[in-house]
RNA sequence: GUCCCCAUCGUCUAGCCUGGCCUAGGACACCGGCCUUUCACGCCGGCAACAGGGGUUCAAAUCCCCUUGGGGACGCCA
C-alpha cells in the first residue's frame, strides 16, 4: 500500500491563469480525485516584484470556474519566508551550501562574456572555496550575499519520470545554483523543495519545462535528507507556430475563453485532451468521467498544439447536450452583454425562454451565438441577412399572394401552434402553386433574419401569433419595395 | 552554442514496453452523400501519417545506432 496521494498546483501569481497552467492544474486535480488523494493549492509568490494578491485571486477564481476545488490551501509562500531561510542557513552550517558574495553586475558580466565566446555559462565557483577569514571579513564589511548550493563535482543524477523516459544528467552539467537571494527571499528551487517535502507531496506533476530543474531539486532533497517525490513532467502546449504557447499567440488566459462563451466543462475536457488519451469511444467526457478514467500512464510524451476548431466543436457538443436550465445563466449573461436581456425572461416568461434555448442550442457552438445568431428570438430589433435577401426575397406574384394569404389566415387564428401553422402553410402553397420550400425560406428570413434556423413551425410557435404577424407584415412590405427581380 | 527530451494523417491521438492480429484504428478539420422546409444534429463514405538512413530478425510503426527535424532548459524568474 502506497502513501496517500498528495499533489499540488503551484502557480506563481505573476500573470493570469493561462492555458498551460490550467492543464497542469487539471492533471493534478484528476490524479488526486482518481486516487482519493489530496489536491493542494500553493501560491509561489516569492518574486515580490512581479507577484500580486489580485492576480492570485483571479487564478483561484479561474480554477473554481473550471470546476477544480482544492482540499488544502491556498498556501502563500510569502508567508513562509522564515522557514526557507532557516533551511538555507542550516545547509550552510552543514557545509552543503555556501555564502556567495559575488554581486549581480559581476555575474552578469561573466555571463555576457561567456555568451560572446559561445561557451556555456556556469557559475565559476568563486565563492565556493573562500577561506574562513575571507568569509569573516566579508561578513564584517556587511557585504550582501546569496546562498548557493554546493553541487557535487562528480556523479550522475538519474530519475525515472512517470511520463517521460529515464532522464539522467551529469553533475558536472549543473552549477552551484542559488538557494537564497541576497534580499533574503528563496529561489524557486529552495521554496519548492522545502514546501513539497513539508506538505508531503507524493507526485510532482508539472510542465516539461521543469525537467531541467529536477536534478537540482533531487540533489536538494538528498542534502535535506527528505523523501523524493515521483515526478511526472507533462508535455507542453504549443501555438500554431509550434513554439510554446505564449501571449503572442493571442488568447492564452483562461478568463478570455470564459468571456468568449466557452463552457467550463468543455474547456476542461479540451485541455485534458491535449496530452492525455482517455482510451474510450466516448466522444465527450464530463469531469466525473475524466476522473474515472484518468491515469498518468495515458499521458503522452509529445507536445500538443492548440486547436481552436476542436475546442469549438467540443463546446458545441456540450451546449447541445446540456439541459437549458444549465445554460440559462450563461445565456442571460451574454444577452445582457448585448443589451438584449429583459427581466421577464427570468420571470413570467422563464419557461418560454428555456424553450428558446432548447430550440437553438443544438446548432450553436458558443454561448455568444445566442446573442448574435439568435438575436431575433429574443428581440424584435433585427435585420435581414444579405444571404437571406439574396436567396429568398424574390419578386414573384404567386409568392407574394401566398404570403399575404398566410398572413390573413394566421391572423384569424386564436393561437398559432405548430400543427395549424404548418397545415395552413402547406395548403396555401398548393393553392398558389408555390414550392413550400420557397415559401418557408422567405418566412424564415422574415421571422429570424437568417437562412439558418430551427424548424420554421417551431419558430412560429415559439414567437407567438403577435410577433409572427408583425414580422410577416414587415417582411411583406420589405419584399414589395426591395425584393429581387 | 551546451545539456536534456521528443518524433504516427493538417491537428489531437490508438498501436510501441511484451516485434507477426497494422493492406496503421478513432476523433477534429476538410470533401462527398443521405435525412430535411434551411442550417445544425445524426447517419454513410472519402482524403490523409509510421521523418530519413542503416542495422537486428523468418518478420519492425514497434528493438538498436546515426542523421534530420522539433521542443525545452541554460537567472540572486517561477
Amino acid at each position: 500500500m502506497g502513501k496517500k496521494v498528495r499533489v499540488r498546483f503551484a502557480p506563481s501569481p505573476t500573470g493570469y491563469l493561462h492555458i498551460g497552467g490550467a492543464r497542469t492544474a487539471l492533471f493534478n486535480y484528476l490524479f488526486a480525485r482518481r486516487n482519493g488523494g489530496v489536491f493542494i493549492l500553493r501560491i509561489e509568490d516569492t518574486d515580490v516584484e512581479r507577484s500580486s494578491k489580485e492576480l492570485s485571486d483571479v487564478i483561484i477564481e479561474d480554477l473554481k470556474w473550471l470546476g477544480m476545488d482544492f482540499d488544502e490551501g491556498p498556501i502563500y509562500q510569502s508567508e513562509r519566508l522564515e522557514i526557507y531561510r532557516n533551511v538555507a542557513e542550516k545547509l550552510v552550517e552543514e557545509g552543503k551550501a555556501y555564502r556567495c558574495f559575488c554581486n549581480k553586475e559581476e555575474l552578469e558580466r561573466k555571463r555576457e562574456e561567456a555568451r560572446k565566446k559561445g561557451v556555456p555559462y556556469k557559475y565559476d565557483g568563486t565563492c565556493r572555496n573562500l577561506t574562513e577569514d575571507e568569509i569573516k571579513r566579508n561578513l564584517r564589511e556587511n557585504k550582501p550575499y546569496a546562498i548557493r548550493f554546493k553541487v557535487p563535482q562528480e556523479g550522475i543524477i538519474r530519475f525515472k519520470d512517470v511520463v517521460q523516459k529515464k532522464i539522467e544528467v551529469k553533475c558536472s552539467e549543473l552549477e552551484d545554483f542559488v538557494l537564497l537571494r541576497s534580499d533574503g527571499y528563496p529561489t524557486y528551487h529552495l521554496s519548492c523543495v522545502v514546501d513539497d517535502s513539508e506538505m508531503g507531496i507524493t507526485h510532482v506533476i508539472r510542465g516539461a519545462d521543469h525537467i531541467s530543474n529536477t536534478p537540482k531539486q533531487i540533489l536538494l532533497y538528498r542534502a535535506l535528507g527528505r523523501d523524493i517525490p515521483k515526478f511526472a513532467h507533462i508535455p507542453l502546449i504549443l501555438g500554431p507556430d509550434r513554439t510554446r504557447l505564449s501571449k503572442r499567440h493571442g488568447a492564452t488566459a483562461v478568463s478570455k475563453y470564459r468571456e468568449d462563451g466557452f463552457l467550463p466543462e468543455a474547456f476542461a475536457y479540451f485541455l485534458a485532451l491535449m496530452g492525455w488519451s482517455p482510451r474510450t469511444n466516448k466522444k465527450i467526457l464530463t469531469m466525473d468521467e475524466m476522473i474515472e478514467l484518468f491515469d498518468l500512464k495515458d499521458v503522452v510524451k509529445t507536445n500538443a498544439m492548440f486547436d481552436l476548431k476542436k475546442l469549438e466543436w467540443i463546446n458545441g457538443k456540450f451546449i447541445s447536450s446540456l439541459p437549458p436550465e444549465r445554460l440559462l445563466p450563461d445565456v442571460v449573461n451574454v444577452l445582457k452583454k448585448y443589451n438584449l436581456f429583459r427581466e421577464e425572461f427570468l420571470g413570467e416568461k422563464r419557461d418560454w425562454f428555456l424553450k428558446g434555448i432548447d430550440l437553438l442550442k443544438i446548432r450553436y457552438r458558443r454561448i455568444e451565438d445566442f446573442a448574435t445568431l439568435g438575436r431575433a428570438y429574443f428581440s424584435d430589433d433585427f435585420s435581414y441577412s444579405e444571404e437571406g435577401i439574396e436567396k429568398y426575397f424574390k419578386k414573384d406574384d404567386a409568392l407574394m399572394d401566398a404570403l399575404v394569404e398566410i398572413l390573413n389566415e394566421y391572423s384569424l387564428l386564436d393561437e398559432l401552434d405548430l400543427e395549424m401553422s404548418e397545415k395552413i402553410l402547406r395548403s396555401v402553397a398548393e393553392k398558389y402553386g408555390v414550392k413550400s420550400g420557397d415559401l418557408i425560406g422567405a418566412i424564415r428570413v422574415m421571422l429570424t433574419g437568417h437562412v439558418v434556423a430551427p424548424g420554421i413551425f417551431d419558430v412560429i410557435e415559439f414567437l407567438g401569433k403577435d410577433r409572427v404577424l408583425k414580422r410577416l407584415q414587415r417582411g411583406i412590405q420589405f419584399l414589395k419595395s426591395y425584393g429581387k427581380e
